[in-house]
DNA sequence: GTCGTCTCTCACCCATACGTAAGGGTTGTC
DNA sequence: GACAACCCTTACGTATGGGTGAGAGACGAC
């Protein structure tokens, strides 16, 4: 969907849980207990609390809006924004979108297309393409992830052989030593020695 | 390694694999028949040729060669750089580690501690840490694409039950709409909803 | 009223990993 | 020697996803 959504450079990890040790007060009798980080659907939230509960800044929320991808359901007097609790779960929907490799461009367009078409099963139906196509490349990239994992593993194992070594044997010398004698170092080693 | 090396974004999915369809002229009795994209250790390469054999473009070459990734072997007398095979192996090796989300800077960093310990276990030993930490990350990265694989498999599950719905029905009374009574929607579904 | 804490809207800044164009030599093949 | 195809260096451009103020107003508790 982006010009080049592939090429190189994968993500490490992401946070996804800001730790927050505020439960609900055990054994209160309000209305809802809103669960970690649920919220009753009329509760209003400005921009500040949303960002909060999303894990997000401010400024990435104001982001969002300039790209058309959320909109406050409201203005206070002094033009506060006004979220209500479906905002929470669209910010997290960008999340996870981002997270399955979407740039906010192709969210965008996601959004265009969703607004724009008045039947609901054509609606849905090009959704269902978008998603299919993810789940296609989010696999293709767990393979890949998986052989480099593997080839990680076996670096290591590799590696493990030169704790051995003398410790005054040169770095020259290294990378395919006498030690490791039969097997050809794996790819990620071998790669320290070329110049 | 990088100031921010998580936060979203995952990539998609790579070429890695040019399809060229020039195998070795079957028979020939050369000195090695070069498996695909092998070569002899004595191979000379220009940039261009090093360019495509490793699927990267000769500006990256050019790149990683400023940023002290790689060297040539030598220049021709038109200055022309002149590589050998081993830079093959190299320019795969960062193509390996920016897969593993190395960012280039910090493979500088990678390649600068190789090249200046001396000690050949030092240096090793330097270098499974860092191999340690990718393969923690990896594994951390394939969870989390594990779990969005699920995800999409759900909401594409979901999805499916709007083939049945009335073409005339309206984008607004969709999404979670009484054919799929008793689930809730999946996050990745309920977020069209939200404005 | 007044303080502290949000929030408002510009508007420019950052890093990454190259792309791309300019202007000009080099190689090697016919 | 002429030509195509390749390479050289320099240098600015590009897309992404926000960060970071600045200057000014809003909110709410006391």
């Amino acid at each position: 969907m982006s010009h080049d959504p592939f090429h190189h450079h994968l993500p490490i990890a992401a946070p996804l849980a800001g730790h927050r040790g505020d439960a609900a007060p055990s054994g209160a009798v309000l209305p809802e207990p809103l669960a970690d980080g649920e919220l009753g659907s009329d509760e209003v939230l400005q921009v500040g609390d949303l960002a909060k509960r999303s894990g997000k800044t401010v400024r990435a929320i104001h982001l969002y809006e300039e790209l058309g991808l959320l909109r406050p359901n409201a203005r206070s007097k002094g033009r506060f924004r006004l979220f209500g609790g479906d905002a929470l779960v669209r910010v997290r929907w960008i999340g996870k979108l981002q997270d399955l490799g979407l740039s906010l461009g192709d969210i965008q367009a996601v959004v265009r297309e969703w607004e724009q078409s008045s039947s609901a099963p054509g609606a849905m139906s090009k959704m269902r393409e978008v998603y299919r196509q993810k789940l296609a490349s989010t696999r293709e990239q767990i393979r890949r992830l998986t052989a480099l994992e593997a080839e990680l593993a076996d670096s290591l194992a590799y590696l493990e052989t030169c704790d051995v070594c003398d410790p005054a044997r040169l770095v020259s010398a290294c990378t395919c030593c006498d030690r490791h004698e039969p097997q050809a170092p794996p790819e990620l080693v071998s790669g320290f020695r070329a110049s």
